[in-house]
DNA sequence: CGGAGGTTTGACTGCGCTCAACTGAGGTGG
DNA sequence: CCACCTCAGTTGAGCGCAGTCAAACCTCCG
């Protein structure tokens, strides 16, 4: 017996746009059910053609790809809301592993009858879409970012990337956040040492614009920190939930 | 008089999937002309609302975007077949500039007709967002690239994909492509300066791997380069084309 | 002929990487 | 209950890949 969509966490988020009453009973169909995971657990393989797909309801995972040389490279932090396996859903194959850096509880679809959701819903098809096309347009930002921000421009617009996202979520009470990913994490995501990354979040926080420890991340000048990173803060903006 | 898209040239390539007849009349329908422009020429800016969506029908273009330090990121380079605008299309902003490299022949699509399409025709709505997939699988790649190869595998296996999306499209004839891009073009794209984007070009030369000159890409040893840029080839695989 | 943009080369510099050692918090087993 | 291991974080020393600066060269074009 699995939680109605009508009862889940996140409808009640400003962070998403509501469903209708007929969208929900649809969701609800088209729902296979739940599956909790514990810190550590694969949720999907890169290169595997996965027969789910996810909608993550409560905690935080990562995505990743690995090199041939072992590198591995950060692709984005998994937040509550993030949909899960478009690209096996649509093309057959990852280009990133998932992980989970928390207990997650995640909502489960089967990726055969995707095709019947675009064919009988096409404003939830939009909506899959259109969280296609946020990716996307973040993914942008953040080649700019290993591409062109030093060290601590990277972290620092990335720690603010990271805290907007929490506020929308309502993660965040008194500046603070729970952030429960390592450094490496981190380095990797942003294409950097681990040591140079914690030598970075030192001068920040030698700084006052933040600090970050036991999991959990303090946010002292947002402003100010946006200016480092050499980013603007953007007004709530709400996204499509499935 | 624009021309019809039983017609398009990119139908014939085997790089994409044949539409049936009943599409093709659909996509008339939802084509709402063509457009030309020249080099240097600006098709979509960053942070616009643009009306239009796009398919390139031919010649080559960038796409990029510029943060407030002046310092600029290339996205990607758009090739034949390639969609333009998605984001703006459904997001209603573009997250990056795209510019003509070359001559370019565009398709051109009203984007007030775009939930007409969702809604009339599912399976091209699957294909969009087919596409987007592709488009989040790339990047994921961009980034590995970007954030852990050094330049000489950058730039190999920059290379290589080019070489091989070119092939797909049947730019190649005597392991040549045209590539008018410059190296500042390169460069940015792969977060490093010109000058060692210069000096790097210059060694994989050296090493009788390739040689790029007069906008003309030569690929002496694709397999080589492969190794170098520690990626693989894959298999030639059809993609939808709108 | 002069200016602009792209490519090439050399000299120097520095940001961020590697290597290495140490600390501290858990967790596990003798 | 402590010895031991592991894993994450921290700090210092030294180095190298790639950036910056600068100048020359080339082609195209007005």
């Amino acid at each position: 017996m699995t939680t109605q969509c009508r009862y889940c966490p996140l409808q009640r988020k400003d962070a998403f746009i509501p469903m209708s009453k007929e969208e929900l009973s649809f969701m609800e169909k088209f729902k296979s059910g739940e599956l909790t995971v514990e810190p550590g657990t694969p949720i999907l393989l890169e290169g595997s053609n996965a027969p789910q797909l996810y909608t993550a309801l409560t905690g935080m995972g990562i995505r990743d790809k690995t090199l041939e040389n072992g590198n591995r490279q950060v692709i984005s932090f998994v937040f509550p809301g993030d949909f899960i396996g478009l690209q096996a859903g649509i093309m057959g194959e990852m280009g990133h592993s998932v992980e989970a850096r928390t207990h997650m509880r995640l909502c489960v679809f089967n990726r055969s009858e995707f095709w019947n959701f675009f064919k009988s819903h096409p404003e939830r098809a939009f909506d899959i879409t259109w969280l296609a096309a946020i990716e996307e347009h973040f993914m942008g930002e953040v080649l700019a970012t290993i591409g062109q921000r030093t060290a601590i421009q990277a972290i620092a617009w990335a720690m603010v990337k990271i805290f907007e996202r929490g506020q929308s979520l309502g993660m965040v009470t008194h500046n603070q956040m729970p952030l429960p990913y390592s450094q490496r994490d981190l380095a990797d995501a942003l294409g950097l040492s681990v040591v140079h990354t914690n030598k970075t979040l030192g001068a920040l926080k030698e700084r006052q614009l933040l600090s970050w420890s036991d999991r959990v991340l303090q946010i002292n000048n947002l402003a100010a920190l946006a200016k480092v990173g050499m980013t603007s803060l953007e007004g709530r903006q709400k996204r499509p939930l499935l």
